[in-house]
DNA sequence: GTCTATAATCGGATAGAC
DNA sequence: GTCTATCCGATTATAGAC
């Protein structure tokens, strides 16, 4: 019938609203963290009564495990652009580039894994001691490589690893402090731009051997 | 009389439950944010009766606030040893020296200032958008002063002390993440000293010219 | 000054009408 | 499927005994 055709489909219409239960989820966590979140405000956020929320999401709890496992997905496609180059400054600087377009693009999602590393990761220690290590790990068999071969100054990648997610994540997770300092607006694209290029050649000159 | 004399002075005594509560205060705050904190856990973890808390802060949002202002005054402290040499190098190496030990021996004043950031500021905004924004200025005078003798390489001031704030605080703010890629343990002094000379070196080498 | 008891409110979750 | 009404435990704060 006409209704049949014209109306949206009753999972469309669900999906709908799961995912703005799940973006109004996003935007709360990420400021609040998980204790300091309240099911009466996401649903607030996502125009809906307290009730619909947990009808979608039976606890507050799901909720949060929903949206954590969704930015550890984020993370790992964001980590593949590493491996996408055999030169270390190809390789550097696209993993970095990427690093920063995610912190600009989904500044929420570094949030609450900020937020859940400042209270212990209760919810993504595995996935740290797991996945996460097993990442690191094998970059830094690539990037030994790279150093014995003179490609590469000498370091230790762990620290190197380090001092890349906090440098690309600090546009993410400081974006208050630097908007605050920028007049009360947030970076202007031209001024990411520039912050973006400026920390590529920063770490690059700073690991590159001389002359390169 | 001998009560006089054995016994600690009122005074003191004051002042040690009021310390107890405060650094209770701060573990708490910098592991849930200022929303995620009850008082009922700071005062467990003061271990003294809730009711007691509010006879020495009134009120949650004082006893966040005293500690608040605590944290703003030990960044500043660390932020006047930018100062103390003229040379673009040692001036670098001794503040980037300064925060790293800042994140190593204060780590919770760290992470209450991301919890803070983190929800926007509401607390702190002020400082930003004055003392921190005045401190960033002068430094960048200064460090535009070395890029035109050419003492350093040209960059925007501003972005490279985004990338030491991001740098150090991080080894205090994701200390977590870097324990649980530790086989879970906390970084040991001999590792914290290797990542913070490889910090210095890294950043010194990414913005002094070549040849230096 | 200290603490027990409690008021007042908030927050997570559910029952049950529609 | 949706939402109003509500339960009940948690949380901030205070009153008042000691």
């Amino acid at each position: 019938m006409a209704s049949e055709l014209t109306r949206t489909p009753r999972s469309t219409a669900r999906e709908g609203r799961e995912k703005a239960i799940f973006e109004a989820a996003r935007s709360v966590f990420a400021e609040f963290g998980y204790k300091g979140s309240t099911t009466a405000e996401i649903a607030k956020r996502a125009e809906i009564p307290k009730a619909n929320l947990h009808y979608y999401f039976p606890t507050k709890e799901a909720l949060y495990r929903a949206v954590t496992e969704d930015v550890l997905n984020t993370w790992l496609e964001a980590a593949s652009s590493f491996d996408e180059s055999v030169d270390p400054s190809e390789a550097i600087a696209a993993y970095v580039s990427a690093k920063m377009d995610m912190a600009r693009q989904d500044p929420i999602g570094s949030r609450i894994w900020a937020n859940e590393i400042l209270r212990g990761a209760p919810v993504i220690g595995d996935f740290l001691e797991t996945t996460l290590l097993d990442w690191l790990k094998s970059r830094e068999t690539i990037v030994r490589r790279w150093i014995k071969a003179g490609k590469l100054v000498a370091l230790e990648p762990r620290y190197f690893f380090y001092m890349i997610w906090a440098t690309t994540q600090h546009y993410a997770d400081f974006e208050g402090q630097m908007a605050a300092l920028n007049g009360g607006k947030p970076l202007s694209d031209a001024q990411f731009e520039a912050a973006k290029a400026q920390v590529i050649a920063t770490l690059l000159r700073g690991v590159l051997p001389s002359g390169t």
